[in-house]
DNA sequence: CTGGATCCGCGCGGATACTG
DNA sequence: CAGTATCCGCGCGGATCCAG
């Protein structure tokens, strides 16, 4: 079985949001199924659409949400190989909620740098009070 | 400045649900802001409602939630010390679709388990064919 | 009580090479 | 095209000790 698939997910402890992360929390889910929100894709559409993934994390994260039951690959007998990955039921109830917290990330963006800059400095001067 | 508190957040990519991610994506501060959804919290407070976490994790999780401008850290000049964290509007903000993504977690959890459980039976099967 | 400092293991994730 | 196998660095996070 390669590299243990079920990695990310199984027990945590029983807070949902846990739950959630444990399921979509890792480094590249939740970005794909940003991407097969638009409708189903097929592996090297996914590798090209989202920037800076690797053939290896892309394959694990794929198999994980299959395996959780968020995605679902079909392969179709062609030659060359053609494999099609898509949503389930299961994501739908998600997207909304999803796409909220999308929605603000960036209306926060502005407040959230503003409020690192503050820290960080708030944090400089007492080390460096001049220079 | 010790530890580089800088460390989950900052630069990511440009996919408004990583910014969620590099944000409360980490093992804790989706949990402290849940614990503090109730109203303010000292520190041991949220030390003993979140299971497993250590006081190092802990800490960290809140500079970080508060150099993000998600927390703020009230110290009372007491003795012995007394400090107490809060969210700030910018949490409320999110506090729907969080909840949403909780609820999901519960619901889905059962089609969760049957997928897994599906998926790696589906996989031992042809390896073992009898045993 | 509320942390900070240090040490360290382990697993995530990147790079690369190989395959049906 | 759609993966798999292997190697490996690095950073997350736990354990422990110390401090104001």
């Amino acid at each position: 079985m390669s590299q243990r698939n079920t990695a990310v997910t199984d027990q945590v402890t029983d807070c949902p949001i846990r739950e959630v992360l444990a399921l979509i929390g890792d480094k590249w889910s939740a970005q794909v199924l940003v991407e097969l929100g638009d409708g189903p894709r097929r592996f090297t559409q996914l590798e090209r659409a989202i920037e800076g993934v690797s053939r290896r994390m892309l394959t694990l994260s794929l198999r994980n949400l299959e395996r959780n039951g968020l995605v679902t690959r079909t392969v179709h007998p062609d030659s060359p190989p053609r494999v099609e990955y898509a949503t389930t039921a299961l994501v739908e109830e998600i997207r909304e909620p999803l796409e909220a917290l999308s929605a603000w990330a960036r209306r926060a963006a502005p407040a959230i740098t503003e409020a690192r800059h503050a820290y960080d400095t708030r944090r400089e001067e007492p080390v460096t009070p001049r220079a």
